[in-house]
DNA sequence: ACGACCTGTTCGGATATTCGTACAATGACT
DNA sequence: AGTCATTGTACGAATATCCGAACAGGTCGT
């Protein structure tokens, strides 16, 4: 009962869930070395191989794979009984790590973020910005954001930031003077645009929709293809062509006058993003208190 | 999820479990001070204080304890799947901890002892000898050996060493010379005796069995009280009275001719002692190998 | 087939943890 | 009430752990 390598079990817990010595050791903010270190200390110890390892893979022998399995679940109830003593603090202290699309982590999450900080002194957020990653729990997230409706099981969605959001095209005041404003959706295709590719190799549909509800996809000439919005932003301020991205990216240059909005009539709406957990895991303290100062930002905004 | 202070963690456990940072440093091998830190460091880290400590008392706080409750699971299930590894090995490895009478330790272990490790080069034994404490799980044991047949759930028994034991009475020839040889129990009333108290304060008795089974118990005048036994075999040796105690620790005093027996036709015979372990408590592979060698000796002595 | 990148590991120096001793405080015993 | 053994803690020394850079080896792309 006694005398457990407990650190060094957790260690070898994250490289093999991690299947990567490095990958583990940046998530955990410590070196490589200390986990290679870790991981002998306990081989040794129990006098068992657990990880097979080569250069460029790491894989758990059948003894390394038991006892992950194994393990696991202690580890995860250990975790869970550290976060309980947040129940005897009046506020909630503690780490919460959200994955969020790189958009989201610039455009609404800054504001709600500033305002959920100043209310939990305690808690530190720890943002990363992915726009593919789907398992987010695997990560070893407490939640992620997606806009998409996922389908995975066990998920809770909750409303984060504005329920409708709006894309919105735009171009420079000069560009538009040389080129033209377009009046209708199907000019698009005798323009000049920035298309945006999503890291998972996708193009953004440039998607329109009529005050009536009729929806007209659009895919333009490509003048720029970026990965990036600020780039295309950048780009479309000094007039080379049109860009299509979020109203509440690219409000500071409407507002700047870089930009003036085309076709406001057929500005496309869309759902908000909804934070995404796992009903299964435990729930942190910290998560716990996010969701509900979302819950009551809904529900305060809906009052309105 | 990450960045768990597992091994603050399990010192807290301990700490608040045996209600005291010496015993617990006892117990692990271990400074005082070294658990002294971790435990202040938990608390840092966690911002609550986990332990109401004195200079004569360690009592939890309502986080504390609720802490414990909730830690003890997992604590328990990470020892389980650490011994699962044993599974992946020809022998386990691994701390055989037992807590046994004194005069276990001395008589009948030794010989069990030599053979089992012998088996497996793998198990570290680590005898305490305790005369008086019952709950030997609650201590960190994982079986402890006892005489009388324990009334606690959930034990289970098996036996050790031989199944029939003797009481025996001996003085040194010098004595029997001097104050002639008792032919009856009833005898001892006008002999020099050595008695045995227990360390729970409790006399040993005297007791007598005719060949036909009627039991006598005598409690002698007493001419020298002990604790310990050695101690009390080496005043018989000098001639100092007569003493009772276990036939297989006496042997080699009677072997070497310093003692005598007497009072052989109404030696008292006992049953053999069990090894007790909890059934409800994972079962460690080096205790699960003791059990199998005791087990398998028990059946070949039945077999002659 | 070869090169280039990325991986896990090694090694000496830096850091944090642990130890042993000394001390103040507590509570049981007389 | 007084005494005293025993407990938890503080502090400098010893130790183990951790880090960062250099190394060796595997894998992928060309």
């Amino acid at each position: 009962m006694t005398d457990l390598p407990l650190a060094d079990l957790d260690v070898f817990a994250a490289v093999a869930q991690h299947r990567s010595f490095r990958a583990a050791a940046k998530l955990r903010n410590v070196s490589a070395s200390s986990l290679s270190d870790s991981v002998r200390r306990l081989e040794a110890r129990l006098g068992v191989r657990l990880l097979n390892r080569t250069t460029r893979s790491v894989t758990p022998t059948d003894a390394g794979e038991r006892l992950l399995q194994r393990l696991r679940p202690g580890l995860a109830d250990i975790a869970a009984a550290l976060d309980g003593v947040n129940d005897f603090r009046d506020r909630p202290v503690g780490r919460l790590r959200l994955n969020v699309p790189g958009i989201v982590a610039r455009t609404i999450l800054p504001d709600i973020a500033a305002r959920f900080l100043a209310l939990h002194p305690g808690i530190t957020l720890e943002v990363s910005t992915n726009d593919a990653l789907i398992d987010v729990i695997g990560e070893g997230f407490d939640a992620g954001v997606r806009y998409e409706e996922s389908l995975q099981p066990d998920m809770i969605a909750v409303p984060i930031g504005p329920r409708l959001q709006h894309y919105v095209a735009a171009a420079a005041p000069g560009y538009l003077a040389a080129h033209g404003v377009p009046a209708h959706p199907q000019d698009l295709l005798q323009h000049r645009c920035i298309l945006h590719r999503f890291s998972s190799g996708r193009m953004l549909a440039w998607v329109f929709e009529e005050k009536g509800g009729r929806e007209l996809s659009i895919l333009p000439p490509a003048r720029i293809i970026a990965e990036t919005s600020d780039l295309e932003v950048e780009l479309a301020c000094r007039g080379l062509g049109i860009v299509f991205s979020f109203e509440d990216f690219l409000r500071p240059a409407l507002a700047r006058g870089d930009l003036v909005s085309v076709l406001q009539d057929w500005s496309p709406s869309f759902s908000g993003p909804f934070l995404y957990y796992n009903s299964r895991h435990h729930m942190p303290s910290p998560l716990r208190a996010f969701v509900e100062f979302l819950r009551a930002e809904h529900k305060r905004a809906e009052a309105v």
